[in-house]
Formats: structure tokens, sequence, C-alpha cells
DNA sequence: CACGTGATGTCACACCGTGTCATTAGAATC
DNA sequence: GATTCTAATGACACGGTGTGACATCACGTG
């Protein structure tokens, strides 16, 4: 048996998330979110840093998992070879819940302070991927140009799996949009 | 004359600038600024949206440049020749003072908080120029891609332009990237 | 000179995020 | 089973952010 209630921080994104949806981030003080979540505001920023982050859990998981994809590729893959498989890697992670995920995007979409949380986590994943692509050898500019790449490429397919009917997997979207930006960006 | 001391703004502007180098962007209190500038914490924000927005201001002037740059390119061009005329536009802008970029960006990337707010104003940059090219024709899922395409680009360039002793122009940086891309992303 | 107008100041306020210390509920040990 | 230890939580105070409401000031205009 857990000594308080189990799983504070679960209980804190469940509350979170709830008002947000129902009544937008900025008519939600932290006050209200430890309040359905049984906690004081105190609490709330013993596991969160501040009222953004609690949107943003999981991703260091996503930084691990990115890391991962880069090591287990191929010794000879091409870098764009190692951004196809990362991408593979990503998709496997964000691309189980399509109706949590369009929940969430929709909360993010309405409030730029959200967007920018998100913004500087994309950019640090793709910093990750940078310095994981240097660690295989490849050269200085190329490795953030893939990097880039790659989280372009996340960007543009990420927004169009949510908002679209088709039923194909997150996988396959980004590898499409991979293949178009190759014939797009062909001299 | 003018009623009271001249450019409320500018004074914010530079005061801000200074007190964030001098001892940090977290360090620096609102009412420092605007003491600073002789004025009050309660007139800076009558002219920026909040403590970060004085960094930052001018990038609807970079929006409308890079307009611009798209409206003015042949007919015929493609999407990645229009990307390159945009590069040029937004070389021109923020490339002519590569000092008091250097300083602007030590702050930045000294401060979460700042970058949060560059992240997003280049993603505003994205989506007016995904909407630009829109406008000339270019469809749906490729706009997006040559305008993701085309900050990365910036992101790299600039921080190449920033970081290194060549005393190249920003828009040759940014050309050079381009093709750097080109070859890179090559199936 | 009186008046209007826009920029600035003053004040009050809700909320954010943190430091500090007290309290609590269970675990561990004897 | 009582005592002690420990980690999670609560309580409180505080500086800083950002906003609404209203007063004030300096100047142009009639």
């Amino acid at each position: 048996m857990a000594r308080w209630e189990p799983n504070a921080s679960g209980r804190l994104r469940e509350a979170a998330m709830a008002l947000y949806t129902e009544r937008g981030y900025e008519q939600t003080t932290v006050g209200d979110i430890a309040e359905r979540a049984g906690l004081t505001a105190r609490t709330f920023f013993r596991y969160f840093a501040d009222k953004r982050e609690v949107l943003f859990a999981g991703s260091e998981a996503l930084e691990g998992a990115l890391r991962s994809a880069v090591d287990e590729a191929p010794e000879d893959a091409s870098p764009m070879q190692v951004v196809a498989a990362v991408l593979d890697g990503i998709a496997a992670l964000i691309g189980r819940d399509r109706d949590y995920s369009r929940q969430r995007q929709v909360v993010i979409d309405a409030t730029p302070e959200l967007q920018e949380r998100e913004l500087i986590k994309l950019a640090r994943l793709a910093l990750v991927l940078r310095d994981a692509l240097r660690a295989r050898g490849v050269s200085d500019p190329e490795a953030g140009l893939a990097a880039e790449t790659a989280l372009a490429i996340v960007r543009v397919g990420f927004d169009r799996w949510i908002n679209t009917d088709d039923e194909r997997e997150l996988a396959d979207v980004l590898r499409e949009s991979l293949a178009r930006l190759e014939t797009l960006v062909a001299p």
C-alpha cells in the first residue's frame, strides 16, 4: 500500500489535461489543478517545473528513444537513412493514441505559451539528434542540417497525421513526408 | 519638442539589453529596466507584452520582408528558388550588425525562456512563408516542407555566421547551407 | 485660457514560482 | 508494539509578473 493516494504525478497530469480542455489553459490556475487532484499548489511544483510542463512529461523518454534509434542504426547507414530510422522510433512512441494526441494538440494550438514549450522540446530533440549523428562521425554542418530536416518532417508529418481522416500509421505518414522532401529539395 | 523624453520604446530596449547582458535575464526585473529607462514598470508593459518581448521587437518587420521576397519572386520560380530569394531577404535585414546579433544571442542562449520566444518567432515565420507559398500555388505538404526547410537553413546558417570568425556575409552563409542541404538530402 | 488628448504614473490585485519549516503516514528497526 | 526514520505533503511568507482602473501630466488646439 502506498503512503498517500498513489500516482500523484499522474493525477496532476489528468487534472491539468481535463481543466485545460474544459476551460482553457489561461483560465486554469495551478491551484485548480492541484485541488482537482486532491493536492496543493506547492506539491504541483514539486512534480512539474511550471504550469506548462505538466503537458510535456515524457519528453525525456522521447529523447532516449531517439538516441537508441541512432545507436542501433547500421554502421554504414547514411545520415538520411539514420534519420529514417529515427522517424520510425519516434512514431512508435507518440503514434499510439491519436485521439489523445489530438486532444492535447487542441489545447496547445490554442495557447501560445504551450506552443513555445512544445517548440523548445522539439528543438532539444534536434540537438540530441545532431549530437548523436556527430558521435557516429557525421560532419558538422551536415549533422545539424540532417537533424533540423528530421524535425521538419516530424512537424509536418505529425500535423498531417492528426488533421486528416486517413487511417495510416504515423510511421507511414512520416516516411511519406521524407520521400516528398527528398524530391522537393532535389536541385 | 516631444512631450516627454522621446523614444521610450527604444530606451526600454536598450536598458533591457544592457541589464540582461550585465547581470542576466533572470536577475533583472522589469522594474530595473523601467527605472534605467526613466519610466515605470507599468509603462514597460504598455510597450511590450512581457519581459521577453523587449528583445524581439522587429520580428514583424522580418515577416513583412519575407512576404515581400516571396511576392517579388518570378512567377515561374520553383519553391526552392523562392526559398533562396527569401533567404536573401532575411539576410539583408538581420545580417547587418554581427556584433549586435552576437551579444543578443549570448543572452538568449543563456536563457531558456528567451529561447522559447525565439523559437516561436521562427515558427511564425515558417507559417508566414508556408502561406505565402500556398498563395502562389505551391501544393499543401510541399509548401510546409519548403517553409520548414528554409527555417532549418536559417537556424543552421545563422548559428554558423555568428559562431565563426570568417567574414562572409550572412547571405553567403545561408546560400552555402542551402547548397549543402540539397546534396545532403539527395536520395 | 479652457479644454481635450495621449502618454505616463499610482494603486490594487490575482497568479506564478520558490524557500523554509512543520506535519503526516507509513517503513524500518529493535 | 513502541520508537525512530524517511519521504511526501502541507502551510506560510515572499518577490516578481502582468493587468485593470483611475489619476495626472504635458502639450496642442480652439
